[in-house]
DNA sequence: AAAAAATATGTAGTTAACTACGTAGATAAA
DNA sequence: TTTATCTACGTAGTTAACTACATATTTTTT
């Protein structure tokens, strides 16, 4: 593919979405190999749940960047692996509050060591001289201070 | 979402798609503003066939790192679109070679300068200290010299 | 206090990639 | 030269995100 590499930043998209994905199965093959039941789509929900143990349903979803319709979906999965729960909300009878239950906390001890060896392998792949994460993270910060499209109808004048 | 941030090099891959998404979604939006019909996911398709004129399905498929089904798919709305044709190849049956259509070279004719708008704007946007196509590459690099899944067993001993 | 607006959740349907499988034709091996 | 394997293409079904809409509850406004 490589006249879609040289035509540069015309197909980033693309090239971030194939990164991804390749990142994704090798995540999904390595949960595997270390013998755990653990689906790598999963992880912002346990990781944030981790840290923030009672959240609502749209809380949480903004905390993973993941519309609420995508949120509930993962946690009907988790929910039916028994990794979480919802409970009503005493104050607003609207909201569901989800949280790890023992068997998620459980996993979360299993996965620990597994998240220090993606780590590592991680330090590996992404250590190089221009870093994938804060290249990342000073892109986000330049779109949020100005979009993509905002850029390009600037050039309009 | 500062707690996935956070995370660091767990979440990668959300943030990638996520970037993705963002860049994409732009991307569509340009396209109309400037007044042109044209879908960000035709892109890689129609640009390779921009230079290399004529290919089978699976060809096309390896150079815009797509597997040859999703090719397909796209080649439908393209055809559908008159932008692509297919033709059976005289010296070998199997074989079907795509290429664009006049219509598919207007619209390329009429996009250039539309193209030259993203090049602008992603140069403000990704040209940061670590720079990201350059991440991107180095990443890609790595990758293939050893996948995560390889360097997360390898810890294993 | 009633009406209007906002918020939280959920459902239905769409999209754009994928994997798995099947078939026809070309190439290699027996 | 027949058989086996490989290659090119296509279809069907899955997945994991999305948008749009619906409903219930809370909060704000009049």
């Amino acid at each position: 593919m490589s006249i879609i590499d040289d035509s540069g930043v015309l197909a980033v998209a693309t090239r971030l979405m194939r990164l991804s994905e390749q990142l994704r199965k090798d995540g999904a093959q390595v949960y595997k190999e270390y013998g755990i039941d653990f689906e790598p789509k999963w992880f912002p929900v346990i990781y944030v749940l981790y840290y923030k143990p009672q959240l609502g349903v749209v809380e949480l979803a903004a905390e993973i960047g993941y519309t609420h319709p995508s949120t509930i979906s993962l946690l009907k999965e988790l929910e039916m692996q028994k990794l979480v729960r919802g409970q009503k909300d005493k104050t607003d009878q609207r909201k569901r509050l989800i949280q790890l239950t023992a068997q998620g906390h459980a996993l979360v001890a299993q996965m620990e060591p597994v998240w220090q060896v993606f780590r590592e392998a991680f330090a590996g792949l992404l250590d190089t001289p221009h870093n994938l994460m804060q290249a990342i993270t000073e892109v986000e910060n330049n779109f949020r201070e100005k979009s993509l499209l905002q850029r390009a109808l600037q050039q309009r004048r």
